[in-house]
DNA sequence: GTGTATATGAGGTACGTACCTCAGTTCAAA
DNA sequence: TTTGAACTGAGGTACGTACCTCATATACAC
């Protein structure tokens, strides 16, 4: 059985009222004491019961997530994994919220997460695209003791702000990996697509993707990347564009989470059969691509394990403990026809 | 607020004690009592506490890992993550203790597994290969109301007894297509290593590998699997004599899980830069292996993923719940030299 | 109507922790 | 030595649920 309270008040010596000062950092204790129970506890292996602690105090965590309101399928993805997570923690006490940002507006992003401030949360996921305005936004929020993390996409870690989500620069170097391997020998030239270059994720698959391609492939030169900016029609016409200039694109990675548009173009032409074809996220049209053989392979990241490890990365920094690395740390998925499970 | 039993008492129109009989499966409650009870529940949306109830019951789940004594970088990592689920579920109230069997013998695993019964375990993995022995042993303690799972190796779900493991056919079936998307064009055999083919993975996986292979790949012709047997000496004979009589060897498929062995001779052998090599887990050996080029890819499966599905799925099934399907649908990992992360 | 079995209610204690009050102690400064 | 502030202890209630006892209500058979 765990030591309780009664027994770390017996060890060390003291009353249940002082364990209680001394474990909720009350004032009124003398720091000698304080020392004395904090000895106490590694000596017998206190563990504070946090079900019998939270019911007592009648806590929920108070959670939210900030999504771009814009995005097809991944985001959409997302937002079913926290509807989800939103049920299932509510078990555990957790109580999760959803609230959504003009991600292409970074002014009106950073006043809504500052704005979270006094709202009661205990814990922001934030997914944004990063820019100084969001950036001190959130730094703002971790200082006022809102526990703060960056979702998906946006910057890495910085200072007190984790990071739930994918090394990116790693995800184009995988993506860069299978296509040129797929591809064999032959010499051409390789077509990437993504949505905006200014997008801070867009950049790191890019170097990944260089870097690999660059030095393991010197028969595949990948051409400068072609942004779609969302829009259907600009979507058409570069990719036309690109392959009556290219007459040799042996290949094409579609770089951007949200590159619905870019493949169903892909898919309409079917040209060459053989031509490799790598994008990213699994969502229910990537799945039919990688089925009917227009996609060779989906680098992926889970949306139910990005949202759970983000529901307890934000809950562990909250308590004051240390996550699991290791189950924390999202993969980078490569899924082909056979993996889909 | 969640709705309490007192909300339920009281929208019920009955007392607490009543509520606490149907809700324990006490006996002494009318029909027509415990049909209001249901229907209130429903109604308000009651869901009982669990952190309250194993409070106040004094409950620990005693679970048990059953596992193989012998293997070696695989099943050290499945130990060393049930090592760290030990103290981190500890603080969920469960304890989980590791039992070990001699793999080769099914009668006395068998006689383990049946003995568990009447040891107070909630719960049981049980990681064996697959014999009718083992079946029934673990179908027994499953009748005596010990909810079990199947983990990793041995049969998939029967009967109550789930599987928290990957799907070995789709794992060949992966392993294939990469094999065969790799080789290219060349044409040639494929040599199969394997520790057991009795051993039922070692069949699923190859069954899946050969459908593939047969479908995608005419170019590949797959030789019969090799067995090891787990040792050392007849891998190196059986490798060695594969080598010189098929001298057109383009790849290898190492299928076993514990491949170590057969893996340090195909890299001590380093012929052919262009074979291609592809394996099963992800060890420090494996790691290694993959940066230095030996092989091309891994097929994998998260142990510490197993070990924490198997414990919610044992959870959830012990306190009545669904587990998350999609949190413990084991992924089948694609590893190659850019994703190890 | 009485007896009896069954059903239900009322109220208690417990789990481990939080948080409160109030009385009592200690210790340093005046 | 007294004063006052800082510290400590004792004991309470609460959280939501489990589990216990005992008294009462209801139903049914006779």
């Amino acid at each position: 059985m765990r030591p309780t309270t009664k027994d770390l008040a017996k060890a060390a010596g003291v009353s249940l009222a002082t364990v209680d000062r001394v474990l909720n950092e009350r004032s009124g204790v003398r720091k000698k004491t304080v020392d004395a129970v904090n000895e106490a506890i590694d000596r017998i292996g206190f563990v504070r019961n946090l079900s019998a602690a939270n019911l007592a105090r009648q806590r929920i965590y108070r959670l939210a997530f900030v999504l771009p309101e814009e995005g097809d399928e991944f985001l959409g993805a997302l937002r079913g994994n926290i509807d989800e997570a939103q049920r299932s923690f509510a078990l555990q006490d957790i109580a999760i919220e959803c609230i959504t940002t003009p991600a292409s507006d970074p002014y009106r992003t950073a006043k809504i997460i500052s704005d979270l401030q006094g709202q009661g949360f205990d814990g922001v996921a934030v997914m944004a695209p990063s820019s100084p305005q969001v950036r001190d936004a959130s730094l703002r929020l971790s200082h006022a003791g809102i526990k703060v993390v960056g979702f998906v996409s946006g910057q890495q870690s910085q200072g007190d702000i984790g990071f739930v989500g994918i090394d990116n620069r790693a995800a184009g170097a995988t993506a860069a990996r299978l296509l040129g391997r797929f591809t064999v020998d032959r010499t051409g030239s390789v077509l990437v697509i993504t949505e905006a270059m200014q997008a801070q994720d867009s950049v790191e698959r890019r170097l990944g993707f260089d870097r690999v391609l660059g030095a393991n492939f010197p028969n595949l030169v990948a051409l400068p990347s072609l942004e779609t900016h969302g829009r259907p029609d600009r979507t058409r016409t570069i990719i036309e564009n690109a392959f009556t200039y290219h007459r040799d694109i042996m290949a094409v990675y579609v770089m951007a989470s949200e590159g619905r548009q870019a493949l169903s173009h892909l898919a309409k032409m079917e040209c060459d059969a053989s031509r490799v074809v790598v994008a990213h996220e699994r969502t229910a049209f990537t799945e039919a691509l990688l089925r009917d053989g227009t996609l060779d392979a989906v680098i992926a990241q889970s949306p139910g394990h990005l949202v759970r490890s983000a529901v307890r990365t934000l809950r562990a920094r909250i308590d004051g403990n240390e996550p699991i690395a290791s189950q924390e740390r999202i993969r980078i998925e490569i899924l082909i026809r056979e993996n889909l499970v």
